[in-house]
DNA sequence: ATTTGTTCTTACCTAAAGGTAAGCTAATTA
DNA sequence: TAATTAGCTTACCTTTAGGTAAGAACAAAT
Protein backbone atom coordinates (compact mmCIF):
# COMPACT_ATOMS: atom_id res chain seq x y z
CA UNK A 1 0.00 0.00 0.00
CA UNK A 2 2.58 2.57 -0.97
CA UNK A 3 0.40 4.70 -2.72
CA UNK A 4 -1.94 5.26 0.39
CA UNK A 5 -1.45 9.33 1.30
CA UNK A 6 -1.41 10.50 4.51
CA UNK A 7 -4.32 12.23 5.82
CA UNK A 8 -2.52 15.19 7.35
CA UNK A 9 -4.25 16.77 10.52
CA UNK A 10 -6.16 13.69 11.03
CA UNK A 11 -4.77 11.39 13.80
CA UNK A 12 -7.64 8.40 13.80
CA UNK A 13 -7.10 8.54 9.58
CA UNK A 14 -2.99 8.27 10.48
CA UNK A 15 -3.65 5.45 12.68
CA UNK A 16 -6.09 3.84 10.73
CA UNK A 17 -3.25 3.25 7.88
CA UNK A 18 -1.75 1.05 10.01
CA UNK A 19 -4.81 -0.61 12.12
CA UNK A 20 -7.53 -0.36 9.80
CA UNK A 21 -6.60 -3.38 7.47
CA UNK A 22 -8.03 -7.20 7.60
CA UNK A 23 -4.36 -8.18 8.42
CA UNK A 24 -2.37 -5.56 10.12
CA UNK A 25 -2.85 -6.15 13.73
CA UNK A 26 -2.17 -9.69 13.50
CA UNK A 27 0.68 -9.45 11.71
CA UNK A 28 1.77 -6.71 13.86
CA UNK A 29 0.79 -8.89 17.00
CA UNK A 30 3.02 -11.69 16.00
CA UNK A 31 5.81 -9.88 15.25
CA UNK A 32 5.71 -8.62 18.68
CA UNK A 33 6.40 -11.83 19.73
CA UNK A 34 9.30 -13.12 18.11
CA UNK A 35 11.27 -11.50 14.78
CA UNK A 36 9.87 -13.78 11.85
CA UNK A 37 10.09 -15.08 8.76
CA UNK A 38 7.90 -14.37 5.68
CA UNK A 39 7.00 -17.86 5.45
CA UNK A 40 6.42 -18.24 9.40
CA UNK A 41 3.99 -15.43 9.04
CA UNK A 42 2.70 -16.69 5.99
CA UNK A 43 1.76 -19.95 7.93
CA UNK A 44 0.48 -18.92 11.21
CA UNK A 45 -2.13 -16.33 9.81
CA UNK A 46 -4.52 -18.47 8.44
CA UNK A 47 -6.30 -17.23 5.42
CA UNK A 48 -3.73 -14.19 4.13
CA UNK A 49 -2.59 -14.55 0.83
CA UNK A 50 1.54 -14.07 -0.06
CA UNK A 51 0.36 -11.07 -2.19
CA UNK A 52 -1.45 -9.24 1.07
CA UNK A 53 1.34 -10.41 3.38
CA UNK A 54 3.67 -9.01 1.37
CA UNK A 55 1.72 -5.63 0.62
CA UNK A 56 1.39 -5.31 4.22
CA UNK A 57 4.90 -5.61 5.29
CA UNK A 58 6.80 -3.61 2.26
CA UNK A 59 4.09 -0.76 3.41
CA UNK A 60 5.06 -1.30 7.14
CA UNK A 61 8.65 -1.40 6.19
CA UNK A 62 8.85 1.97 4.42
CA UNK A 63 6.79 3.42 7.06
CA UNK A 64 9.21 2.75 9.93
CA UNK A 65 7.43 0.30 11.37
CA UNK A 66 8.82 -3.23 10.60
CA UNK A 67 12.99 -3.60 9.88
CA UNK A 68 13.42 -6.32 7.19
CA UNK A 69 16.75 -7.87 7.44
CA UNK A 70 17.98 -9.74 4.23
CA UNK A 71 20.60 -12.59 4.95
CA UNK A 72 22.86 -13.47 1.90
CA UNK A 73 21.95 -17.61 1.60
CA UNK A 74 20.30 -20.03 -0.59
CA UNK A 75 17.36 -20.21 0.37
CA UNK A 76 16.59 -17.09 0.55
CA UNK A 77 16.04 -15.68 3.98
CA UNK A 78 14.58 -12.77 5.24
CA UNK A 79 13.74 -11.82 8.35
CA UNK A 80 11.23 -9.30 9.82
CA UNK A 81 11.00 -7.22 13.05
CA UNK A 82 9.14 -4.43 15.18
CA UNK A 83 11.08 -1.08 15.18
CA UNK A 84 11.05 0.50 18.34
CA UNK A 85 8.36 3.18 16.47
CA UNK A 86 6.65 -0.19 15.67
CA UNK A 87 6.71 -1.23 19.28
CA UNK A 88 4.63 2.29 20.19
CA UNK A 89 1.83 0.45 18.75
CA UNK A 90 1.78 -2.52 20.88
CA UNK A 91 -0.30 -1.17 23.80
CA UNK A 92 -2.50 0.43 21.20
CA UNK A 93 -2.97 -3.52 19.48
CA UNK A 94 -3.60 -4.98 23.04
CA UNK A 95 -6.12 -2.79 23.84
CA UNK A 96 -7.78 -3.15 21.05
CA UNK A 97 -7.75 -7.11 21.33
CA UNK A 98 -8.38 -7.25 25.10
CA UNK A 99 -12.04 -5.38 24.21
CA UNK A 100 -12.30 -7.61 21.29
CA UNK A 101 -12.18 -10.78 23.53
CA UNK A 102 -13.95 -9.52 26.46
CA UNK A 103 -17.01 -8.32 24.30
CA UNK A 104 -16.91 -11.63 21.95
CA UNK A 105 -17.25 -13.11 25.41
CA UNK A 106 -20.12 -11.10 26.59
CA UNK A 107 -21.69 -12.03 22.94
CA UNK A 108 -21.63 -15.46 23.91
CA UNK A 109 -22.97 -14.98 27.58
CA UNK A 110 -25.56 -13.35 26.10
CA UNK A 111 -26.44 -15.82 23.00
CA UNK A 112 -26.22 -18.38 25.26
CA UNK A 113 -29.05 -16.86 27.18
CA UNK A 114 -31.38 -15.72 24.53
CA UNK A 115 -30.81 -18.40 21.69
CA UNK A 116 -32.84 -21.10 23.37
CA UNK A 117 -36.46 -21.04 21.82
CA UNK A 118 -39.21 -21.19 24.43
CA UNK A 119 -40.55 -24.37 23.40
CA UNK A 120 -37.21 -26.20 23.75
CA UNK A 121 -37.08 -24.95 26.95
CA UNK A 122 -40.41 -25.84 27.61
CA UNK A 123 -39.06 -29.64 26.33
CA UNK A 124 -36.66 -29.32 29.14
CA UNK A 125 -38.86 -28.66 31.93
CA UNK A 126 -41.47 -30.83 30.42
CA UNK A 127 -38.67 -34.36 31.38
CA UNK A 128 -38.60 -33.03 34.84
CA UNK B 1 -23.62 -2.64 7.31
CA UNK B 2 -26.27 -5.18 8.73
CA UNK B 3 -25.00 -7.83 6.36
CA UNK B 4 -21.56 -7.75 8.19
CA UNK B 5 -20.82 -11.25 9.51
CA UNK B 6 -19.03 -12.07 12.93
CA UNK B 7 -16.03 -14.03 12.43
CA UNK B 8 -16.30 -16.21 15.47
CA UNK B 9 -13.10 -17.03 17.13
CA UNK B 10 -10.98 -13.77 15.70
CA UNK B 11 -11.16 -10.86 18.57
CA UNK B 12 -9.35 -8.82 16.38
CA UNK B 13 -12.10 -9.20 13.13
CA UNK B 14 -14.33 -8.38 15.98
CA UNK B 15 -12.79 -5.48 17.17
CA UNK B 16 -12.52 -4.12 13.54
CA UNK B 17 -16.24 -4.60 12.88
CA UNK B 18 -15.92 -1.28 15.06
CA UNK B 19 -13.26 0.60 14.60
CA UNK B 20 -12.21 -0.11 10.96
CA UNK B 21 -14.37 1.96 9.11
CA UNK B 22 -13.24 5.51 7.84
CA UNK B 23 -15.80 6.93 9.90
CA UNK B 24 -16.81 5.06 13.00
CA UNK B 25 -13.50 5.72 15.49
CA UNK B 26 -14.45 9.98 14.76
CA UNK B 27 -18.62 8.80 15.50
CA UNK B 28 -17.75 7.39 18.60
CA UNK B 29 -15.54 9.84 19.95
CA UNK B 30 -18.06 12.60 19.32
CA UNK B 31 -20.67 10.74 20.65
CA UNK B 32 -18.31 10.40 23.44
CA UNK B 33 -18.49 14.08 24.09
CA UNK B 34 -21.88 14.46 24.17
CA UNK B 35 -25.57 12.96 23.04
CA UNK B 36 -25.71 14.32 19.53
CA UNK B 37 -28.67 14.81 16.77
CA UNK B 38 -28.29 13.52 12.70
CA UNK B 39 -27.58 16.47 11.74
CA UNK B 40 -24.99 17.66 14.29
CA UNK B 41 -22.91 15.02 14.04
CA UNK B 42 -22.97 15.30 10.14
CA UNK B 43 -22.19 18.97 10.76
CA UNK B 44 -19.03 18.13 12.97
CA UNK B 45 -17.74 15.20 10.72
CA UNK B 46 -16.77 17.49 7.92
CA UNK B 47 -16.70 15.17 4.37
CA UNK B 48 -18.60 11.97 5.98
CA UNK B 49 -22.34 11.44 3.89
CA UNK B 50 -25.74 11.54 5.20
CA UNK B 51 -25.69 8.13 3.66
CA UNK B 52 -22.72 6.31 5.28
CA UNK B 53 -23.59 8.51 8.72
CA UNK B 54 -26.77 6.61 8.58
CA UNK B 55 -25.32 3.50 7.64
CA UNK B 56 -22.99 3.42 10.35
CA UNK B 57 -25.42 4.28 13.20
CA UNK B 58 -27.83 1.98 12.10
CA UNK B 59 -24.81 -0.68 12.67
CA UNK B 60 -23.71 0.76 16.12
CA UNK B 61 -27.70 0.74 17.07
CA UNK B 62 -28.56 -2.77 15.97
CA UNK B 63 -24.87 -3.57 18.05
CA UNK B 64 -25.85 -2.33 20.90
CA UNK B 65 -23.01 0.06 20.68
CA UNK B 66 -25.14 3.23 20.05
CA UNK B 67 -29.03 4.28 21.21
CA UNK B 68 -31.40 5.92 19.32
CA UNK B 69 -33.84 8.13 20.67
CA UNK B 70 -36.87 9.59 19.06
CA UNK B 71 -38.96 12.00 19.91
CA UNK B 72 -42.51 12.91 18.58
CA UNK B 73 -41.83 16.19 17.43
CA UNK B 74 -41.27 18.22 13.62
CA UNK B 75 -38.95 18.78 12.28
CA UNK B 76 -38.13 14.91 13.40
CA UNK B 77 -35.35 14.84 15.95
CA UNK B 78 -33.17 11.86 16.79
CA UNK B 79 -30.74 11.59 19.28
CA UNK B 80 -28.01 9.22 19.42
CA UNK B 81 -25.87 8.32 22.64
CA UNK B 82 -23.67 5.82 23.49
CA UNK B 83 -24.21 2.44 25.49
CA UNK B 84 -22.83 1.53 28.26
CA UNK B 85 -21.27 -1.09 25.92
CA UNK B 86 -20.23 1.82 23.67
CA UNK B 87 -18.25 3.37 26.67
CA UNK B 88 -16.21 1.04 26.73
CA UNK B 89 -14.57 1.21 23.46
CA UNK B 90 -13.73 4.81 24.78
CA UNK B 91 -9.99 4.04 26.22
CA UNK B 92 -9.51 1.80 23.51
CA UNK B 93 -10.38 4.60 21.09
CA UNK B 94 -8.21 7.27 23.20
CA UNK B 95 -5.10 5.20 23.01
CA UNK B 96 -5.88 4.73 19.31
CA UNK B 97 -6.34 8.31 18.41
CA UNK B 98 -3.15 9.23 21.38
CA UNK B 99 -0.70 7.18 19.22
CA UNK B 100 -2.08 8.65 15.94
CA UNK B 101 -1.42 12.25 17.22
CA UNK B 102 1.92 11.41 18.92
CA UNK B 103 3.17 9.73 15.74
CA UNK B 104 1.92 12.81 13.71
CA UNK B 105 4.04 14.93 16.11
CA UNK B 106 6.97 12.82 15.36
CA UNK B 107 6.70 12.88 11.58
CA UNK B 108 6.27 16.28 11.68
CA UNK B 109 9.80 16.63 13.46
CA UNK B 110 10.98 14.07 11.31
CA UNK B 111 10.07 15.65 8.43
CA UNK B 112 11.15 19.07 9.33
CA UNK B 113 14.91 17.46 10.22
CA UNK B 114 15.44 15.62 6.68
CA UNK B 115 13.17 18.31 4.47
CA UNK B 116 16.00 20.26 3.99
CA UNK B 117 17.83 19.73 1.45
CA UNK B 118 21.72 20.10 1.72
CA UNK B 119 22.56 22.71 -0.69
CA UNK B 120 20.02 24.57 1.44
CA UNK B 121 22.06 24.18 4.81
CA UNK B 122 24.88 24.71 3.28
CA UNK B 123 23.08 28.64 1.88
CA UNK B 124 22.50 29.02 5.26
CA UNK B 125 25.20 28.28 6.82
CA UNK B 126 27.24 30.41 3.84
CA UNK B 127 25.35 33.56 5.47
CA UNK B 128 26.73 33.35 8.93
C1' DA C 1 17.07 -32.75 -15.43
C1' DT C 2 13.60 -32.10 -11.96
C1' DT C 3 12.14 -30.85 -7.48
C1' DT C 4 12.19 -28.07 -3.43
C1' DG C 5 12.00 -23.99 -0.52
C1' DT C 6 11.82 -19.02 0.01
C1' DT C 7 10.30 -14.60 -1.29
C1' DC C 8 8.36 -12.22 -3.87
C1' DT C 9 5.84 -10.23 -8.66
C1' DT C 10 2.16 -9.84 -11.93
C1' DA C 11 -2.37 -10.11 -14.16
C1' DC C 12 -6.89 -10.36 -13.37
C1' DC C 13 -10.94 -10.52 -10.67
C1' DT C 14 -14.34 -10.06 -6.78
C1' DA C 15 -16.08 -8.00 -2.76
C1' DA C 16 -16.54 -4.29 0.24
C1' DA C 17 -16.54 0.50 1.41
C1' DG C 18 -17.52 4.93 0.42
C1' DG C 19 -19.42 8.66 -2.43
C1' DT C 20 -22.91 11.53 -5.42
C1' DA C 21 -27.27 12.88 -6.42
C1' DA C 22 -31.95 12.66 -6.29
C1' DG C 23 -35.96 11.63 -3.80
C1' DC C 24 -39.33 10.90 0.24
C1' DT C 25 -42.00 12.09 4.56
C1' DA C 26 -44.04 15.30 7.71
C1' DA C 27 -44.80 19.47 9.84
C1' DT C 28 -43.87 24.33 9.88
C1' DT C 29 -42.94 28.78 7.98
C1' DA C 30 -42.79 32.40 4.53
C1' DT D 1 -48.14 27.56 -2.84
C1' DA D 2 -43.33 27.04 -2.24
C1' DA D 3 -39.54 26.70 0.76
C1' DT D 4 -37.35 24.85 4.80
C1' DT D 5 -35.74 21.44 8.16
C1' DA D 6 -34.47 16.84 9.81
C1' DG D 7 -33.63 12.22 8.95
C1' DC D 8 -33.39 9.23 6.23
C1' DT D 9 -33.79 5.99 1.40
C1' DT D 10 -32.51 4.59 -3.16
C1' DA D 11 -30.01 4.07 -7.54
C1' DC D 12 -25.86 4.20 -9.48
C1' DC D 13 -21.00 4.71 -9.58
C1' DT D 14 -16.05 4.91 -8.11
C1' DT D 15 -12.45 3.59 -5.21
C1' DT D 16 -10.19 0.55 -2.19
C1' DA D 17 -8.98 -3.82 -0.24
C1' DG D 18 -8.37 -8.39 -0.61
C1' DG D 19 -8.13 -12.75 -3.21
C1' DT D 20 -6.67 -16.41 -6.93
C1' DA D 21 -3.44 -18.25 -9.84
C1' DA D 22 0.51 -18.33 -12.34
C1' DG D 23 5.13 -17.07 -12.75
C1' DA D 24 10.07 -15.64 -11.62
C1' DA D 25 14.70 -15.93 -9.43
C1' DC D 26 18.19 -18.50 -7.01
C1' DA D 27 20.62 -22.08 -4.85
C1' DA D 28 20.50 -26.68 -3.08
C1' DA D 29 18.96 -31.34 -3.14
C1' DT D 30 17.28 -35.45 -5.57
Amino acid sequence: MPSKELYIGCPVQHARQYLGGKWQIAILWHLKMQCSRFVELRDVLPGISEKVLTQELRFFESSGIVKKEVFNCSPQKVEYSLTPKGLTLIPVIKSIIQWGYSNLQEEKVTRSMTSTPVDVIDELEGMR
